[in-house]
RNA sequence: GCGCUCUUAGCUCAGCCGGAUAGAGCAACAGCCUUCUAAGCUGUGGGUCGGGCGUUCGAAUCGCCCAGAGCGCGCCA
């Protein structure tokens, strides 16, 4: 098992701040700002100067002269107030380098403590087309889900379908109304069910008392009429068949397909618990839950509407309830748009003050929208929400038309050809979506699909291609790979960012910001892209080099097709261009 | 009205539990394909970090005030 570097470093910075009797919370490296001073720093002494009454030079100076003895620095200085610039041996670089190319993890280790996590993502509706909004819970909740199995953590993903709601007494009543009954309704298919609900929804805008009706009918479904029941269990059944296709093609996950629906019965058992434990009052014919109001208003929580229907608060907080007690959760992950801060800021203390699930730690990961050029939700031309399927048709279309037609190129065909439009497709709206922090909403820009250049999916994964090309011609060569040798610049800046990969992935882990991942592929991959023009390997100078390099080139694929695992993005075995 | 979030290069964004010269990508301009895929690489220009005050040896980063933008605020989800 090997430690990463930075653990090294601070293990080797306590032993000396017990030797000088410095408090070891100071004891420890980061990257350095400055790269062409040093590859690491360590600012402890600037910290320490004021509690001590010490010229932090001077403080640092003593640290400075004992690390200098360690043969796996090659050089140390204190500079500008205090820093301490630690440069490191080449030859430490390179057995640290060799031992990442012999691990499977790349030297990253697992959380301490494992647990369970049920994560709540997608979160698809009965009768709505996926869109653009779907896109970022599902991208940004799988590469979560993939980071924290990575880590170590047990994930069970539930997409929480939309299947309870007032949409539900909106669609019956509309079928109703066409056609006088629900005899037909399991002749539709998905596109006219999703047509009726467009009717509905309409309708329901200009209509109150078809607004009325809707909401009586889902009353009366929820309460468990048969005849809605079964017309429901239809509707749904359709719904979940077409969304479990496109979430297969997203690569999206899911243990467990379950929906509002499935908490009906424990929401029952909230709703008394509420009245049992006297928080939960009557008020308009509803039954609500206040709660306290500090600095910020805090509207109350309702458990039972006044028509006898039961929303989404209530189904949320049962959810919870069922994934405590019967899946265990010891931690739950939203990851829903950030709009929906407060709900979830409620939820989150009903749930406590109803003690459903102690020490479990409950968390919202809010992301923001996807925009337009004009900063405004990303609408189609006519003004309507872009559709998923459509967006990912039309990425498609950019890529396709970059690449040779099927037959061009000998051994792709149409399903091959096929397969790499979809992983390059899929690689630039991936990592469109994770390249920002996902607090904070993004631009979507339809015509960059057309480039790939710069800071984008395919980039990465031309990275990839490019050495899987070398490794090709290794092998055809004979050529195998050897020890790490570290001789110039561009091989030693490539080791040095290889040793990042535990830290970013805890990082990435602890945030649950994907982002994080994304922006250390990205600059992985420059760094290869420089080691690349200058460094030749099938024609360096002498073998060993040739061996080394290979080696290195190696295990940046393999590192760079681990990060792109956990975001959630495919690395195509070749990038053919036309 | 109350609350939350945000304001960094022409554009889109990193950096934010205080540290050295504020970074990327795009766009612009100038170079690099008889050499492992040019979806690449190198270089140039581009900044009062919204404004002000404060804390500090040191502030894009912490606190307060102001301005502007977005979002949310009981029976939709």
């Amino acid at each position: 098992m090997s430690s990463s570097i930075e653990q090294t470093l601070n293990q080797k910075l306590e032993k000396i701040f017990q030797r000088l009797k410095l408090d070891t919370k100071f004891a420890f490296v980061k990257n350095s700002d400055r790269p062409d001073l040093s590859d690491f720093q360590c600012n402890g002494a600037l910290a320490l100067a004021k509690p001590l009454h010490k010229n932090p030079r001077e403080i640092a100076g003593n640290i400075a002269a004992l690390l200098e003895q360690d043969t796996d620095i090659a050089a140390v200085s204190v500079d500008g107030p205090g820093f301490i610039n630690i440069s490191l041996d080449n030859g430490f670089i390179a057995r640290i380098a060799g031992s990442l190319a012999g691990d499977e993890r790349f030297g990253c280790k697992k959380v301490e403590k494992p647990h369970k996590i049920v994560m709540d993502f997608g979160g698809p509706n009965v009768a709505k087309a996926l869109h653009v909004g779907h896109l970022r819970s599902a991208v940004i909740g799988e590469s979560i889900r993939r980071i924290e199995t990575f880590v170590g953590n047990t994930v069970i993903s539930d997409v929480h379908f939309g299947d309870w709601g007032t949409p539900m007494g909106m669609i019956i009543a509309e079928i109703i109304r066409q056609d006088g009954s629900l005899d037909k309704v399991e002749t539709y298919d998905v596109g006219a069910i999703s047509a009726f609900y467009k009717q509905a929804n309409a309708r329901c805008k200009e209509d109150e008392a078809a607004k009325e009706t809707a909401r009586q009918i889902t009353a009366d479904l929820q309460n468990g009429n048969p005849e809605y029941r079964k017309a429901w269990k239809y509707l749904r059944d359709v719904s979940v068949a077409d969304v479990k296709k496109i979430y297969a093609e997203l690569g999206a996950h899911f243990d467990l397909w379950l929906g509002e629906s499935d908490a009906h019965a424990a929401c029952g058992e909230v709703i008394e618990l509420a009245k049992d434990k006297g928080v939960s009052e009557v008020d308009d014919g509803a039954t609500i839950i206040r709660l306290p109001e500090t600095n910020k208003p805090m509207p109350p929580v309702i458990l039972v509407k006044s028509d006898g229907g039961v929303g989404y608060q209530v189904t949320d907080i049962a959810t919870i309830k069922m994934r405590v007690n019967d899946l265990k959760a010891e931690e739950i992950i939203y990851v829903v748009d950030k709009r929906q801060t407060l709900h979830f800021e409620q939820v989150f203390q009903v749930v406590q003050m109803l003690g459903i699930a102690p020490d479990v730690k409950l968390s919202h990961i809010g992301f923001g929208t996807v925009n337009g050029a004009d900063g405004k939700p990303f609408k189609t031309r006519d003004g309507g929400v872009m559709n998923l399927a459509d967006l990912i048709n039309l990425s498609k279309e950019k890529v396709r038309q970059s690449m040779p037609k099927p037959g061009e190129v000998e051994g792709y065909g149409e399903p091959e050809i096929e397969k790499l439009v979809s992983e390059i497709a899929f690689g630039a709206i991936k990592f469109q979506d994770l390249k920002n922090n996902i607090g904070s909403g993004y631009v979507f820009e339809l015509d960059d699909f057309a480039k790939f250049d710069g800071k984008t999916g395919p980039y990465i994964q031309y990275a990839i291609a490019r050495i899987n090309s070398i490794l090709r011609k290794a092998q055809a060569q004979n050529l195998t790979e050897g020890d790490v040798i570290i001789e110039n610049a561009d091989e030693r800046n490539l080791a040095l960012k290889l040793m990042q990969f535990e830290n970013v992935v805890f990082r990435a882990h602890e945030e649950k910001e994907p982002s994080i991942i994304a922006d250390y592929a990205y600059t992985l991959a420059q760094n290869f892209s420089n080691f690349y023009n200058t460094c030749p390997i099938m024609t360096a100078d002498e073998v060993q080099i040739s061996a080394s390099r290979l080696k290195l080139a190696r295990l940046v694929r393999d590192v760079l097709k681990q990060l792109l695992y956990l975001l959630g993005i495919e690395a195509p075995e070749v990038m053919l261009k036309a």
